[in-house]
DNA sequence: ATATAAAGTTAGCCATGGCTAATTATCTGC
DNA sequence: GCAGATAATTAGCCATGGCTAACTTTATAT
């Protein structure tokens, strides 16, 4: 258990985790198809990723992850959103070929570079000296190669942004909203994590810390669970989980 | 000759390469040391590289790369050292552990990955808004999870600096020099190439314009010939072409 | 000069992960 | 229910890239 799991069969589990999401049920042809290798490639994968417990696995039967194995593929798919984030968030890469990078990169970047990579991103998207007109700034600096003129104009309008907000902070007057109030798609920074649920043990146990950048994904129709994803990690909270949380948006 | 090395070999190459920076000779033995393998899969790693006309190799016989082995190599090297530098110099990643996760990823990234990364780096110790104190800031940033309190005050000083070069530059005071009077570990940023020289052609020809950032790694006494890291290329000046190049100090 | 040590090569084993071709199982339409 | 199509498996081939063990070549010391 302690051996590393190859490029390839971490692939394997990436496309079977996809897969499994998309549709109801697995089978040898989808993962063919979506990794462009033959039916027989297919088998050969799933007889290996049987032997390690990550999948359940009889010919000629449905294909479906065990437990270990729904992990371990989350944790590719993590990798793998995490970079592809990156590449396209801040390097302004393509979004099509960030996809390909990303699950070329995801079987070889280290954890600690992973966790030093998301802290960046954070980094990047939350200090005002960062933020998104900056990264704008990055992608316009790469379109055309003329003289960044307006670099005082810029740094002026982020002292003022950044001012007027320490002003409203000092007021009380910051921009608190509850994480349950937010709409898809919205980033914002966790300021703090009310209550000890079962949520803010998971939520912390995570990593996910005040400072942190919530990405909201989508919220089902009537209180039902709201889905975000904070330091790559995909989570569920129950609205009443998330009324506890204080943000900021971003 | 299209199809694209496998990542042993491409680190087989690179081992190669320096080791013949080294020492003068390359021998089984080292390659072994270095990449920690027997010399059995040294040997069959050199018939493959022989065979695709990258090292002359006949057996008992010292190892040396082909000009376009050598080409290859600088390429590995050169998308080893550009991942070292960006984790080392923006993520804030330990040296060692960053030499390690750099031999892994370089042979992942795309080509274009590796281009926009590069850029990226560039743009950070340019930009006023980026700059060294900023990525200091990220660092700080990972070690202490406490709350940027002095956010204001370091955008503000940000603006002053800014202000003054402005001022500098208006006045035709800016800091203008020479690349031939830079010192090693100054980084500069290219302000004009002058002449036609052979050296102006290779330099435009890897993609170096006015605004990249060149680090000065060695100065051979004298008058002898400037070794300069750009755009990830080492690059080797005399001095009367490091004559005609204008740069401003990082 | 020759014995011994060290370095290097060869042969052959194994694991991984592709593939094709042949076979078997399952599905679908009539 | 059965024929033909489709899906899946198996067997076997090949390339890569590790390894060990046995051998050969080269270096070193007496
Ligand atoms: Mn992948
Ligand atoms: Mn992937
Ligand atoms: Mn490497
Ligand atoms: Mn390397």
């Amino acid at each position: 258990m302690t051996d590393t799991l190859t490029a390839s069969l971490e692939d394997y589990l990436e496309a079977i985790f996809h897969i499994a999401s998309d549709r109801q049920a697995v089978k040898p042809r989808d993962i063919a198809r979506r990794l462009k290798v033959s039916y027989a490639s297919v088998t050969g994968a799933l007889r290996s990723l049987a032997q390690k417990k990550l999948v359940n696995y009889t010919p000629y039967d449905l294909i479906t992850l065990t437990p270990e194995g729904v992990e371990a593929a989350r944790d590719v798919v993590r990798r793998h959103e995490v970079l592809h984030d990156f590449l396209v968030d801040v390097l302004a890469v393509d979004d099509a070929e960030a996809g390909d990078a990303a699950c070329l990169m995801e079987h070889s970047i280290p954890r600690t570079v992973m966790d030093r990579l998301i802290q960046f991103v954070e980094f990047v998207q939350t200090c005002p000296r960062g933020g998104s007109e900056w990264v704008q700034g990055f992608s316009h600096h790469c379109d055309h190669d003329s003289a960044r003129e307006n670099c005082e104009k810029c740094i002026v309008s982020c002292l003022e942004e950044t001012r007027k907000k320490a002003r409203q902070r000092g007021k009380g007057q910051m921009v608190l909203s509850k994480l349950k109030d937010m709409k898809p798609g919205q980033k914002c920074r966790i300021i703090k994590v009310r209550g000890r649920s079962e949520a803010s043990k998971r939520i912390l146990g995570m990593g996910v810390i005040p400072g942190s950048v919530v990405e909201i994904e989508r919220i089902s129709p009537p209180g039902g669970p709201i889905d975000v994803k904070v330091r790559g990690y995909h989570l569920s909270l129950r609205k009443d989980e998330a009324e506890g949380i204080d943000v900021e948006v971003i």
